[in-house]
DNA sequence: TTCTGAATTTAGGCTTGACTAATTATATTT
DNA sequence: AAATATAATTAGTCAAGCCTAAATTCAGAA
């Protein structure tokens, strides 16, 4: 029935997806940063899944390119496979947050969907992966997310940590040593419109973070 | 350091550790069809392993492979993969002996070194895998294998099974409904010299199996 | 020893997915 | 509106790994 893709193609879908979360297509440029591909290459792999049969993506000369709904169930399929991966290495063997990343993206493209369905019943179905991240459901459905970044948060505004997304293990480990991690209570002190530094307080300790962290930091509003 | 091997390479060597466990070189044909390639592609694939800057096998026209020392460890480190992965896809998600051979088959091509020891931290460092075959040890060593085909033992020979080597799912299947699997008694009740089937007692019953059969049990004789 | 069939190798081709270099299209300035 | 900078595409290569068809080599039988 389903051809199904190879590691190549997951890949690109999946990034596509993400670039494309926003609303606006994804560019070759972005597409070739992401994927560590150049951008020739990338405008040689669109232009292929835009021509096949049923089309993987949508895509005119110069504009980017989304997804289709195929294309978006191929990229699904994959994110489902890496959130619940990246679960179920910290729950079943102590993996910690930052080092879960690498594993997740080579094992997404080999497991069985029996495989998918064992860990994600032995994990009770999770709803989000260890960095918070939405985990989409069995069917293909990517749940909504209400989440609002901590770098649109003002003083005196406070929220709990729903999500981090970043792939950087460096900060991933710098914030679990300052306690920044989902279900973490958070409020902001202070704001500095220059910077947009951010002065917050965490469990009776206060932390001054700039943009390239706040804007990673995602929560549910108090 | 060490370069690793793509999938296709590390399945190769897997197969020439397999095949040369007897001590005779493995054929170009015999490892075409275990692989399922045509012929014509592995001499292909052998003369490019044989000429690598630290040969992975020994290889001369019409004489069939071995393995070198470098290419030995790096099949053990495959196989070590696939074992543990089948032990801990037993153990801790419930497969069946007859289901996890193609799962293994993929995982063993990408899962960390981390992973590995997580794995075989987490098991106990067991030294069989479902099937009874034994596991190389964390420094790529192939324990001594003691064990006798059921094909050998003759009327009131018994033992005890230690691992039945046959990745056919329909066979494991049988053979687990009839109570043929590793740590079972067996007892040899008689012996066809013409067929060379076995009738042997298991827990009371009797069966006769064919040479297809029991020359895939090993025992440990009593 | 010569013949013959099976095993193996050679030769030539194809697909996938990358790359570099050169070209073209779009967007931003002036 | 023209000039320029940036983004994207085209054109041409390459390496891995597989294939088929056509030699070639080897080993056992006559
Ligand atoms: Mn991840
Ligand atoms: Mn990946
Ligand atoms: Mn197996
Ligand atoms: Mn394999």
């Amino acid at each position: 029935m389903k051809k199904s893709s190879t590691q190549s193609v997951q890949d690109y879908l999946k990034r596509i997806y993400e670039l494309t979360e926003n609303g606006s297509p994804a560019s070759t440029n972005d597409l070739a940063r992401e994927l560590n591909i150049k951008p020739a290459s990338v405008t040689g792999m669109i232009q292929k899944l835009a021509a096949e049969k049923p089309a993987l993506l949508e895509y005119q000369k110069h504009q980017g390119v989304t997804l289709t709904p195929t294309g978006k169930r191929a990229a699904l399929e994959v994110i489902r496979h890496h959130r619940l991966l990246e679960t179920w290495l910290v729950q079943t063997l102590g993996y910690a947050w930052d080092e879960v990343h690498e594993e997740a993206e080579r094992l997404e493209h080999v497991i069985s969907e029996d495989f998918e369905r064992r860990i994600a019943a032995a994990l009770g179905h999770p709803l989000r992966d260890p960095h918070g991240e939405l985990i989409p459901t069995a069917d293909l459905k990517m749940p909504a997310d209400k989440s609002t970044s901590l770098s649109a948060l003002r003083k005196k505004q406070a929220g709990r940590i729903l999500c981090v997304k970043s792939a950087d293990a460096d900060l991933l480990r710098h914030l679990n040593e300052i306690g920044l991690t989902p279900n973490t209570m958070i409020e902001v002190i202070d704001y500095s419109p220059f910077d947009h530094n951010l002065t917050i307080k965490v469990e009776k300790k206060t932390y001054v973070l700039g943009l390239s962290i706040t804007s990673k930091i995602f929560l549910e509003i108090a």
